[in-house]
DNA sequence: ATAAACTTTCAGAAACTTCTGAAACTTTAT
DNA sequence: ATAAAGTTTCAGAAGTTTCTGAAAGTTTAT
């Protein structure tokens, strides 16, 4: 590895723990995606010094965020690993594998709390908060499945777009007037 | 507390390790904000069934994140804590914090990164990629903190559209056609 | 100045997570 | 069938985080 390299991958390691998995994964992730060539366990292992099992362990870890894949090199007996897509694909999937631990077991409680009987007086206040709570995250959940529907280039689009957004919403309001609510 | 109240409470301990603080901060946070009443240390000690200690240390932590506040009752010597906000505001705190948690530093190493002198030939090659990971996380905080600084109500429409994103998108490019790009 | 009411700090105990390496397992070639 | 090449699993060691409770600190009232 060279210092860049070995900067990268320590600085992804201890991010990694923020990012919702631990320091090794995320030296193997920063490792495989930056590396052109497939990388055999056995390599990474040697590479990032760590023992062969915490590799194993690891792999099939990003296996489980479908952020790297298998690929089987003909002639070669061992298996091989690659990113499972761009950059851009790695990101989303990161997203939604967190959104799937962050968000939606929270969203199932909210929902089944908002459907009990209140026991007590102030159950029924308690409860119209826990919906705020739940239309919220339920809103940032369905948006951000929208960005992942938009794809890169859009979303680019879009992101470039920056402050305009305000203002096409305001053109929007101007141009499509029957459909959204009337608000400011 | 009643039921609904600890099933909250609960849930929000479990997952508050999942949105970066643990799992006691997490409780203490969903009882702050389901109650209408100001609480004081002690009563968050008693009803969480934790030490006055750490709940002196939750509290300084919930601070840290601004997501509650302090508030005088006057008349009382003890002071008494209250959500720092509304639910927006709160989620809004959150989104930020953990910006500042999990991307900056990244984008510091990666800019500083980027400056280094290739010192081998697949160097070029890495910061080409270190770089494009730089620019999707660059778009990333700039875009949520547009979105932070349209406000609640504009959010809404925008979250609202939903699907409409796209459609949108399309209308611009037809209405401000020499501003951006001219792809797909 | 003293005491009462309250808060903060911090050392070490408890709980949890991560990592190693050896043993068990699987696959492929001969 | 056997051996060689490789992978996975898992018990326990190492490391990290969280929590307690007692001692030190602060503020306010008298």
């Amino acid at each position: 590895m060279t210092p860049i390299v070995t900067s990268a991958v320590l600085h992804f390691g201890e991010m990694g723990s923020r990012w919702g998995f631990n320091r090794t994964v995320g030296q193997m992730l920063a490792l495989i995606v930056l590396n052109d060539e497939p990388l055999a366990a056995q390599e990474i292992a040697d590479a990032l010094n760590i023992s062969r099992g915490n590799t194993s362990m690891g792999l099939k870890e990003l296996q489980s965020w479908r952020l790297i894949k298998q690929q089987h090199v003909p002639g070669e007996r061992k298996e091989f690993f690659v990113p499972a897509g761009s950059i851009w694909v790695l990101a989303n999937r990161v997203f939604e594998e967190r959104r799937k631990r962050e968000i939606d077991p929270t969203l199932t409680l909210l929902r089944d709390l908002m459907l009990d009987d209140p026991a007590h007086e102030n159950d029924a206040q308690v409860q119209h908060k826990l919906n705020e709570i739940h239309d919220l995250l339920e809103s940032v959940t369905a948006w951000s499945q929208e960005l992942q529907h938009l794809g890169p280039e859009k979303l680019n689009t879009l992101m470039k777009l920056g402050s305009g957004v305000g203002r096409i919403l305001d053109l929007k309001d101007r141009v499509l007037p029957t459909k959204g609510e009337s608000q400011s």
